[in-house]
DNA sequence: TTACAAAACTAACACTTGTTAGTTTTGTTT
DNA sequence: AAACAAAACTAACAAGTGTTAGTTTTGTAA
């Protein structure tokens, strides 16, 4: 059963709350105030505060892993493989720049899921791991620390959801083709 | 009047639990409990809970503003600029590693102190939009758009507190100096 | 040993939290 | 107009929140 439209205004809502203050300082008072109804109202609709964030990280984090698994059987070059990376971080990320807030600072507060979702993200990590070492085993990528690698890429896209919004007309394709050159051939001349 | 030893013991058991759960996930009986006292005791050494959290934010972003006034008067290239910062980063990233947590995730609950952190924060990336610009300038970096790169390394270098604990027998000076080639010089052969 | 301050304690407060139960309103289909 | 479900409401709960007041314990200096 997909959630009701109601329900997913809700979602909505919620995820927007989260983002500006975190799932903890977010009550439901509060996002039944955001939606102009009483708090006890939102459970005709859901059955929890801890659904909403579970809905809200867990169908992001699929996401990631379809569109990962996408990625890695691809038969494309290493680097090639972590262009289309970026492309998918700056994609999904600037359609769901609420929601990648609570799958970068809410996750903890995961209950019943935080398992699944941890298993989805060490997965994720592996597979761009495997990546880069294949890539720098082919030649393509510099020899150096791949955890360095790793590190610096992930951490960039992730951040993503923070500055998308703030660039107001951005042209996201442009965006993605300076982020690649950026990541991958650095900045200096 | 600095803080006294076992006010400073506060904060820093504050701090962790700060960077396993955020700010408003912490109770002051959750502090308490992790001292071995009860939450009243607390409050004979420290005044708030926000009190806690605010020294912990505001003493890092000062040490922040420090370590920009210095690099930004040094009589040195944009690149070598930026490898200073790298190293600053780094170096405070590691020494404090559970307050970078609230520097990164819980200034939005800071009352009293928010304006003024929000201050720091700007001008620092006023300087390094400066220092990027002029490297631009000077033929030093790639002709990328600067808000490109600064949110690259930005993004970069303010996560390095969730890596830098999970690599145990972690060699700083190597990591610091993997880091800015990575950073500046890019990945690809 | 007495005196005193530091630092712990117990008890309680006013308020907020997520959630439930039961009821009324709203809107649509017969 | 009658019937029914969807979705709002009021009222309340048990538990947890930061914090205060007043008291007792602990450790140290006179």
């Amino acid at each position: 059963m997909k959630p009701s439209q109601r329900k997913i205004e809700i979602i909505t809502t919620a995820a927007q709350l989260f983002k500006e203050k975190g799932y903890s300082a977010v009550t439901m008072r509060d996002i039944a105030k955001a939606m102009h109804i009483k708090a006890a109202s939102l459970y005709n609709h859901i059955n929890s505060k801890q659904e909403l964030l579970s809905h809200i990280i867990i169908s992001l984090a699929e996401d990631f892993t379809t569109g990962m698994k996408e990625v890695k059987t691809a038969e494309i070059s290493s680097i090639e493989k972590l262009k289309k990376l970026v492309a998918l971080h700056v994609s999904i990320s600037s359609n769901n720049t609420y929601e990648m807030a609570s799958l970068n600072n809410d996750w903890m507060h995961l209950e019943a899921e935080l398992d699944y979702y941890l298993k989805l993200r060490k997965d994720y990590e592996e597979n761009l791991r495997k990546i880069i070492k294949t890539g720098i085993q082919n030649n393509e990528i510099i020899d150096v620390n791949p955890e360095v690698v790793l590190f610096s890429m992930l951490s960039t896209l992730r951040s993503l959801y923070i500055w998308i919004p703030k660039k107001e007309d951005l042209d996201i394709q442009q965006f993605t083709q300076d982020l690649s050159n950026v990541l991958l051939k650095g900045i200096t001349k």
